[in-house]
DNA sequence: ACAGCTGTTTCTTCTGGCGAAACGAGGTTC
DNA sequence: GAACCTCGTTTCGCCAGAAGAAACAGCTGT
């Protein structure tokens, strides 16, 4: 809570419904205001009022909470990610189809990336995400892509602090990053190399937007034993055009 | 605001909240507090605190405000009207191909109905309705369909004191909106004859979870010109089967 | 340069949010 | 079946902190 123009209230009833959406599923008050560390007279009265507002659905039956239609509706009213949605997904199609491997599009969004679509591949070993899911920006090929074509003074806004390693693959240290990012852009492309989860290859790409600003950007996603050397550099290659592809689509020229 | 438990500031945080996503569209601090009715201060007090939480994002260029990405991802953690969605889908498909004209499906929330999905009509004349948008129940095939469903007790919570006739077509009077919803009950479909828009014909089914109850509901919607008496019973017949197989695809038997 | 907009900051007032504790309704155990 | 949990709801008095007026600052356009 860096700003001092934050009124507590609100910020707390809005970590309820987070929690609420974090979990995916209905919860109990008591359970709800122990994971919040909220009082139980307080979480009850934020959740009476996000209900009335239909934020949250009270189940009187089992009085169970849960996130609320209007949240999904509020959702479809967001603009940006569903025309970046349409706008990409015959490209993902086509780089799916290409390879039968998981691609995924995603942005950043703080310290983290946000999985904004995928297409699956069909294989029954395959990389799946949550849309709408969370991953740090540091551990994802998405992330790396993206913040190696951000200027470097903006790199910090994105990063935590301290990185704590996801995996035994995952960078422990901001210094070996930073090379990481640099060769990141040089290549065109980002890696990750089990960083995220352990045994799974990702290449991601840069989306660039009219101004050349990078907005996105897609990654195709594979079990490491699938991504031999040989089809690694094809996948890099083709995942590059498809980034490419897509930004031109967004008015970007070059 | 019916509830002693509501805390006003997160009440009013999500009017600022529910305002920006109703417009669609980016807005400034004083076009919002002014919509609203809240003082500057106020306002721009919640747009900080939503923005701490991704809720709202701010273009610090522009100063302008809009819906974040987190809204849209939470949207995706809720549950049923994705699963419904998914269920509903290919039924929907085959009912909009069999007429060419757009199928909706829709839930119950408060007074209003929410358009959870829809299969567009592929004639440039078609009905076209909003993902997430409301329309009064009342109005609206889908609505009706719905209403007529349940118990005639739980009537009154979903529809409002006084009808608003929206079109010439539109009920006037409770008394006669009832007497239409006991004869939608015994008929098995809504019908929607330009009560909610102008030249508009709709008709709705109700769909059935496993227990029996109406939890969702599909329609047509046609232009009446293209609706004439004899496709209408054809469609009503076609309106009501689809809406069977998505109920029986939800566990429901019979 | 000035007027008329923005959004941001400060400050004082007093409202109304807070949480402990009491209450009551199920459910479980012995 | 009585005693005992545990969970959600209600009450109530206190004082943190939300609120809004007003001053401030940063634009834009005339």
């Amino acid at each position: 809570m860096p700003n001092d123009y934050i009124v507590k209230p609100v910020y707390k009833a809005l970590q309820v419904l987070l929690c609420l959406g974090e979990e995916r599923r209905e919860m109990a008050l008591s359970e709800i205001c122990h994971r919040v560390g909220l009082p139980k007279t307080t979480t009850f009265r934020y959740l009476q009022t996000l209900s009335a507002c239909g934020f949250v659905t009270h189940d009187p039956n089992t009085d169970l909470y849960r996130i609320g239609l209007r949240i999904w509706a509020l959702g479809q009213m967001a603009r940006e990610p569903l025309q970046l949605r349409e706008l990409a997904l015959p490209a993902m199609r086509e780089l799916r189809n290409r390879f039968n491997e998981t691609v995924n599009l995603g942005v950043l969004d703080g310290r983290e990336i946000v999985y904004l679509d995928m297409v699956e591949s069909r294989r029954s070993l395959r990389m799946q995400a949550q849309l709408g899911g969370r991953d740090p920006v540091y551990t994802t090929a998405l992330g790396k892509a993206m913040l190696a074509f951000l200027p470097e003074e903006r790199w910090v806004e994105h990063l935590p602090v301290r990185l704590t390693p996801r995996t035994a693959a995952s960078y422990g240290s901001i210094g070996g990053l930073r090379d990481e990012l640099r060769r990141t852009r040089e290549r065109g492309y980002g890696l990750d190399d089990g960083e995220n989860e352990e045994g799974a290859r990702c290449i991601g790409a840069p989306i660039f937007n009219q101004d050349g600003e990078v907005i996105a950007a897609v990654s195709l996603s594979a079990p490491e034993a699938r991504m031999s050397e040989r089809t690694f550099t094809e996948a890099a290659a083709a995942v590059i055009q498809t980034a490419a592809v897509i930004s031109q689509r967004l008015g970007h020229d070059h």
